[in-house]
DNA sequence: CTTTATAATTAAGTTTGCTTAAATATAAAG
DNA sequence: CTTTATATTTAAGCAAACTTAATTATAAAG
C-alpha cells in the first residue's frame, strides 16, 4: 500500500466488518428479516418519502420486485404507503414509527460494540479521536457515492470471462 | 447519545456503510456472486484451512448447505477442497489463487473509495489520522466478537411478538 | 375525447439458498 | 470384528426474492 493513512483506513474497515456483520446477520435472522428488507428500511429512511420505482432503482431491482417487497413491509406495519396527492400514479413511501424503531434496533445490533469501544478511552483520548473522526466525516462529504470504475470491476470481469 | 466519541464513531460508521455497500453489492451482482458466496470466501480466508461443518457454523447454516455452497465455489475454481490426511472424514478448505484474487477485488470494490479519501488530506493530517486510527484498532482487540445481549435483541423480539 | 406515456401492481414462472433425511466413508470404542 | 460416532455429501422439497409480461389507474399530449 502506497499510503499510510489509506492502510490504516483499510485496517480499521476490516475491524469494523468483523465486529459488526455477525451480530447484524444474527439480528436479521432471529427477527425474520431478510437483508433485502433491512436494506430497504435503510434506503427509505435515507431518501425520505419516495416512490416505488425510485426505491427499486436504489436497491437495484425492478419496480415489480420493489412493489412486492414493500407489500410485505406494509403488512408488517413497518412502512406506510399512501397516494401522492400531486400525481396519483405515484405512491409515497415512508417508515412508520415502528419501522423506524426496527431500523434503530438493527443499527444498535450492528454497532452497539462501538459504545463499549468508546468507553475504553480516557477523556483526553476521546476528545482527540472525536476530532479526528469529524475530520474524516467532513472530507467524506466531498466524495460521490459511486466510484465509477476505480473499483476494479473491469479486471475482474475479464478474468471471469476467461475462466468460463 | 451519552458520549461524544461514541456519537462520532456511529456517524463515521454510517458514512462507511453508505459509501461501501452500494459498490459492494453492485460488484457481487455484476460478477454473479451471491452475498453468501463472498461471505464464505471471507470466512475461509480468515479462518485459514478449515472443515465444512466449521464453515457452516461460521456462516450460520447447516453443514449440508455449506457443502452445497462449497461445491459451487470449487466448480468456479475459487476454492480447493482436499482430504485431511490426518482424519480422512474431514476436508481441508482453502482459497485458490483465483479465489483470493476475487476476494481482493471484492475488497477493492468495497473500500476503494478509502484511497481517494486518504488522498484528500495534507501529510500532517494524514499522520494525525493514522495515529488516531491505530489507537482505535489497538483498543478494538480488547473487545470480544460477540456482544451477547447488549445489542437490543430482547426488546425487539418482544415488540415483534406483540405485533403478530 | 382519444392516444400515448408513466407508475404501480398482479400473475406466473425461475433460481437460489436453505432445510431435513438418507447415504457414504472413516474413525474410535467396546 | 462390531458398534457407535463423526464428517461430508446427496436427494427431495420448500420458501424467498427475483424476473418478465400483463393489468389497472392516472396524467399528459395531440
Amino acid at each position: 500500500m502506497e499510503n499510510l493513512l489509506a492502510e490504516s483506513l483499510h485496517q480499521w474497515m476490516r475491524v469494523i466488518m468483523r465486529h459488526s456483520m455477525h451480530n447484524f446477520m444474527r439480528f436479521a435472522k432471529e427477527n425474520n428479516f431478510s437483508m433485502a428488507q433491512i436494506n430497504a428500511l435503510f434506503r427509505i429512511s435515507h431518501k425520505g418519502a419516495c416512490g416505488v420505482s425510485d426505491l427499486g432503482d436504489e436497491l437495484g431491482i425492478t419496480s415489480a420486485a420493489a412493489s412486492q417487497l414493500l407489500e410485505k413491509l406494509v403488512q408488517q406495519g413497518l412502512v406506510q404507503r399512501s397516494e401522492d396527492p400531486q400525481d396519483r400514479r405515484n405512491k409515497r413511501i415512508v417508515l412508520t414509527e415502528q419501522g423506524n424503531r426496527i431500523l434503530q434496533d438493527s443499527i444498535q445490533a450492528r454497532q452497539g460494540w462501538l459504545n463499549q469501544l468508546a468507553a475504553l478511552f480516557t477523556p483526553a483520548e476521546q476528545e482527540q479521536l472525536h476530532q479526528a473522526l469529524q475530520l474524516l466525516i467532513e472530507k467524506s462529504k466531498l466524495l460521490g457515492e459511486d466510484d465509477a470504475d476505480l473499483t476494479g470491476f473491469r479486471t475482474l470481469m475479464d478474468l471471469q470471462k476467461k475462466s468460463l
